[in-house]
Order: C-alpha cells, then sequence, then structure tokens
DNA sequence: GCCCGATCGATTTTATACAATTTCAACACC
DNA sequence: GGTGTTGAAATTGTATAAAATCGATCGGGC
C-alpha cells in the first residue's frame, strides 16, 4: 500500500506501530528520532505527527512535543458507546443497498479473518475487523459519519488488542456476530441486523470493560 | 485570543475568514499568497491547513493544492441529522451537573446573543451559537463527542451563515428556544430540555433545508 | 536546610532553499 | 480536424539550517 506522499506513508507506518503497540500509550515520539528512523527530515514526520492527532491516536503539546494517546477505560466506553448509538442507524441506511459485490467482498474479509483466527495473527484482525465493519456502512452514504466511525474503530483497535492475547472466546463470538449480521443484511433483514450489531458492539464493551477493570491500563 | 504558536494563530484566522465566507466554498488556497499575507514562511500555513482538514474545513488534494470544503444541502442535512442524534444525549449527561456559574455563563452569552440579534452583527452569532451549546454540554465528560459535536457546529455555522441575512425571523426563534432550553435546564427537567433541543435541531434543519432548496450552493 | 531564580541543554518551531510533481498549452503526428 | 506527446511554468512537497521556547539542573540567598 504506497501512498503518493511521504508525509502520508510515514502516517500509516505510525499509525500502525501505534495500533500494534509498538510505540505504547504515552510514549514520547520523537520527531528527530522518527525522521532518521524513517530516512526522511522532520517536515514530513511533523504532518503525520498532525494528521494522527486529528485522529485521536496523538497527542501534541506545544512546544513539548508529541505523545501517543493515553489509553483510559474512560475514553473507551466513550468511543464504544458512540459506535453503539452510529454504526447501528449507518447499518440501517446501508443495508437495503448493499450490492453481491458487497457480500462477495464481506464473506472474503469473514474467510481471512477465520483464517487469522485459526494463525493466531492477532495483528490482522484488527483492520480486518475494521473494514468488515466499514464496508457494512459504505452504501449508507453519510461520508462524515464514516470518517468518525472509522476513527472510532480504529481507537476500539487499541483496547481490543489488548485484549486479544489472553481472551481468544470474544474473538469467536464476534466471528460468529460477524457472520450472523452479515447473513441478516443479505437476506434482507435490516432491523434484525441492527439489533445484533447493537448487542454485538454492547457485547464489545461489556468484555473490554471487564477487562480493564481487572487490568487498566497505567 | 491569541495562541502560543504561528501555525495556530494562523489556523484560527483562516477558520475564521471559512467561517465568514471570505474564503468561499471551492476556492483555492495558496500556501504562498497564504504565507505572504500573514508574514510568515509557508510551514506554518501548511500545518494550519493541515488542522484544518481534519477539522473538515478544507480539502487538500496531494500536489495540487488546498480548498475550502464545499457546501452541499447533503452535507449539511448529515451533519445536522448528527448533531439531533448527539447533542441531546450530551445535554442529557450534563444537565444534572451544571453549575451555577455555568448558568450564569449561559445568561451571558445569551445577552449578548440578543445584542447581536439588535445590532445585526451576525457575525458573531454563529460563534455565540457555538459556545452556548457546547457550554450547555461542557459537563457531559465526554470529551470526544464534545469535540466532534464542537466541529459539526463550526460545519452548520457556514450553512446558517448563509441563511442569516435573509431569514431573521429564524435567529428570533432560536433565540427564544435557547432561552427556554436554558431554563428547563437550571429548574433540572433534564428530558424536557432534550426534547425542546431534538425540535430546536428539527427546526434549524428544516429552515435551513428549505432555505437551501430554494438557492442551491453552487 | 529549603526555596527561588538564572543559565544550560534539548526539542520543537520556523525560515530559507531546493527538488519532485502536476497542469496547461503548444505542437507535431495520425 | 482530432489526438497524443512534450515542453515549460507554477505550485506543492521535502531537506537543511537557524531561531524561539520549554524543562531541568545548578547556584545563590533567606
Amino acid at each position: 500500500m504506497k501512498n503518493r506522499t511521504i508525509a502520508s506513508s510515514i502516517g500509516f507506518e505510525i499509525r500502525r506501530r501505534i495500533l500494534d503497540g509498538r510505540y505504547p500509550a504515552g510514549s514520547q515520539l520523537r520527531q528527530d528520532g522518527l525522521a532518521s528512523e524513517f530516512g526522511a527530515s522532520r517536515i514530513p514526520v511533523r504532518e503525520a505527527l498532525f494528521q494522527l492527532e486529528a485522529e485521536g491516536l496523538v497527542r501534541i503539546h506545544p512546544h513539548r512535543g508529541a505523545t501517543v494517546a493515553p489509553l483510559s477505560p474512560a475514553d473507551a466506553a466513550e468511543a464504544l458507546e458512540l459506535r453503539g448509538v452510529l454504526e447501528p442507524r449507518l447499518l440501517a441506511l446501508s443495508t437495503p443497498r448493499l450490492t453481491g459485490d458487497d457480500f462477495d467482498r464481506a464473506d472474503a474479509l469473514l474467510e481471512d479473518y477465520a483464517a487469522a483466527l485459526r494463525d493466531g495473527a492477532t495483528a490482522r484482525w484488527g483492520t480486518l475487523n475494521t473494514e468488515l465493519h466499514l464496508l457494512l456502512y459504505s452504501r449508507a452514504d453519510r461520508p462524515r459519519t464514516l470518517g468518525i466511525v472509522g476513527a472510532l474503530l480504529a481507537e476500539c483497535d487499541r483496547y481490543t488488542r489488548l485484549q486479544l492475547s489472553t481472551d481468544a472466546a470474544e474473538l469467536e463470538r464476534a466471528d460468529r456476530e460477524h457472520r450472523e449480521i452479515v447473513r441478516l443484511c443479505r437476506n434482507g433483514h435490516a432491523s434484525a441486523a441492527c439489533a445484533l450489531l447493537a448487542d454485538h458492539i454492547d457485547h464489545v464493551a461489556a468484555s473490554l470493560m471487564a477487562f480493564l477493570g481487572t487490568a487498566p491500563t497505567p
């Protein structure tokens, strides 16, 4: 996945490393270090950091540098609360307009997800989950809401990734729920799909809150 | 309102000019011209443009420059739809925790609003409206949602400003509704305030849609 | 011994200069 | 006459280097 500008390329890489946990929450992101690490100057790094700050993954304190946005149970709860409000609305709007190609792509994503589940490739799960959700909402014709939800999904990935290694049962339940949601959408049962989607997000939220409650982030 | 960094200062100024309409929708924002206009280099201008792009006011096409984000009835409808979903929820959470100082500030904003209404100072109305709404939600303890709603309010200001010069009755109705919402909140009638807030946003949406329908933006 | 202030170091921020890319238009060719 | 190509001009994107700012440490005073 190549980008046309160095700044966006660096932005993608830093984003991936934050989601991977290679840059832990709260850690300093020094422009000079990142620049030399990517073999570029500091200015593309700066632009990438600004982009990431807008997405909520990075906090920039003027003259004090950039840090990876901290993880907190309250933030996770708010992100999931927003998802619970916005995503069912998007699904209700999008479901009637999904095409056969869309469902083919959804099936492919579900298969990739199952494969990642078998291989224990937790790194791919987050992006596949985000892609699947966004695909299901892609026909809602709400570009601004879609952008917001995309950022929320990325944020939630940071939390779920903490949880993945310890709680494999959650992944399987998510897989089952995903498949059921896609099935309901394909058969035209939009309202049932929305209800299940709301439950799905509630399940993720409850599981994550329980996990964060037992192991609060520093 | 001075900012500690030149980039953010330039960002505030460009934002104000976009909201004012001095930089019309779709117009090119040339970095060199802006830099010389502000007596600075292009790099702070670039960072300001990136910030504004994240807020949705500017579109940046790689190697093709930055343009003011276009106005479309569909975008206005989506922004108001989101506001209608998110703002009542914030108000419900915030109302029980608003303090006496908060209501004093709300009263001051309402008075400023009335004064601006008498003077025909349409430029101040947008910021006052945004400040009042955000103040009412400030105790909801939902920072991410608050940020989203702030961006939506700024976006809506761009549309309502088009409408203001022609439709003064809308302003007076908004004033009445604002006062009633504040009164209900002060007296602890949270659910009634939320219902009225939802109506308020619906009224703005209906009026704006009627206006945009008769005078669609280019 | 403890608190306050100034200097030093490091980092960010900004300015200047250069390179890469796109767009527009003119021109040759089909 | 239409179309593809090629050139130049303009604008953006990037690199290098100087200036401003903030935090911390060290020294002096109470």
